[in-house]
DNA sequence: TTTT
DNA sequence: TTTT
């Protein structure tokens, strides 16, 4: 009896990191602020503005959709999970990282067009002959049974699981 | 084991319609609307964009904050759950009306400043002494008026918030 | 600007109702419940419990799934989006009836196991040379570059939007 | 335009931590499991089960819930958002820390009976003189225990419920 | 450190 | 390091 679901609505802080392996996995992954507005309280104490930064981690047929539309300052849906991994760190001590792991990654318009979530599965689902647009109508989910070509054995996204980062 | 839970963000269709009951209950609703914007498939075929209508409902506590902040065409971020009532038309049919009880409502930026889960609850959280804005800082939430209290002031449980624990 | 997003725990009604199309489309629906348990006022007064049905709608691929292992009884999770559509009755009467179209089901336990949204992909996508078990090990979501295959042209899936049910 | 949104359903790791301060504020700290099950590859690959732990953080009125009913073992619904906080540890180094500080918790059935977001807010708000269950009957969110006053009984409220409107 |  |  479990879930571990994530929700975030923010603004990419840099161009994402990708990253390929022998194996053929690949792993992007980005910087996401998401921000609570300041406002003052009623004693006139003043509570800033503050910025949370969330470490996007994307893998499988998600990386290929981040690599080529996602850039510093995009807008995004992301839906994911949480997962803390350690490493040791140079001095031995072990150390935690929080990242979330995307399973869903949406354009969240930048002033223009409102985006919804089953749009998204839609018109992601072209790419093909289709004239690329500019920017993507939508957004991006991982899933569907197809992945499991031999060219990208479903184990491979797995084995990447265990990778340090 | 069971979950209800519903996360829309959209716009406000009329201005809420409110009702006081001799009891002292309240009620408040609205239409709200979600947008899945339209794309051209890779044949050619034009999905059009699509409008969903949402009735919202409001009770307690969250009714004296729709009725004095939430306009036609604000920007909502709404949180609740799915409830469908029926009753028997003027032929005496049955009839269904599905409805979204509101657990928390939040102002979703007019083109403006960022919103955030928590400092939603903060902001709301006013109505004494502090001079109120034309349009609130956030939104608000099931329950809690009362925080603002002589006895638990609001920078109080700010001032935790520095704590490194 | 827009989200709608809807999120249930629940146990399905009866056997699903699976329709397949022409077109090749097809459409799987069942009545999903969720419980809202009683409790007793301090002032005595019972409330009693509370069950919802929900209206699920599954399309594309994820019917294949429903068909094969969703049953009567079956506990599941369901992530989706809110649809009212209409008709026009006997009478010529327009009513509404409210949908959640589901872009991903999984199975929430029945006692025994854990479930967990990132598992559910990966079990998923399997399904081929593998032995399948008695009841999935997960679930199931919408999505996948792959299903704009010719046999199941994406155009299809969305006549099947169209259909008054 | 930002959101920061968890949803978490799992098991409390051990009895919460409950700190109070001068100046009036608390604070409760617990970890929290989820669980994704294991499985098998087609390939023949073990996935196995894997915990995530979540460091729950509780503030102003939540506390004393928690401190009340939250123990070791307790199956939990959380709602809250994701903070990172960072502090200089004993070497000097800065260490980060990820957080879900929460909105929302209630009790998520042992085995017995559902729960749903709304029962919760409605039974949380009691703590008058009501006599209490041994285990609350639901849970609990931010802001809201003084609903019940004179004033306001929560009766009135779910006498509105059956409204028609 | 929890649960199944 | 992003956005408003």
């Amino acid at each position: 009896m479990s879930l571990n679901k994530v929700i975030l609505i923010g603004n990419v802080g840099k161009d994402p990191d990708v990253r390929y392996f022998d194996s053929g996995a690949a792993i992007a992954s980005f910087p996401l602020a998401t921000s609570e507005r300041g406002y003052t309280l009623a004693n006139g104490t003043v509570i800033p503005e503050r910025t949370e930064w969330h470490n996007i981690v994307v893998r499988r047929d998600l990386v290929s959709f981040v690599e080529k539309w996602v850039k510093k300052g995009s807008g995004l849906y992301v839906e994911g999970k949480i997962r803390t991994r350690n490493y040791d760190d140079q001095n031995g001590i072990k150390r935690y990282v929080t990242e979330i792991h995307a399973d869903r990654i949406e354009f969240y318009n930048n002033g223009s067009r409102p985006a919804d979530s089953s749009t998204t599965q839609a018109s992601t689902n072209t790419g093909n002959n289709m004239t690329q647009p500019v920017q993507p109508n939508t957004g991006y989910q991982q899933g569907g049974t197809t992945l499991q070509s031999p060219t990208a054995p479903f184990s491979e996204s797995n084995e990447a699981d265990d990778l340090p980062f």
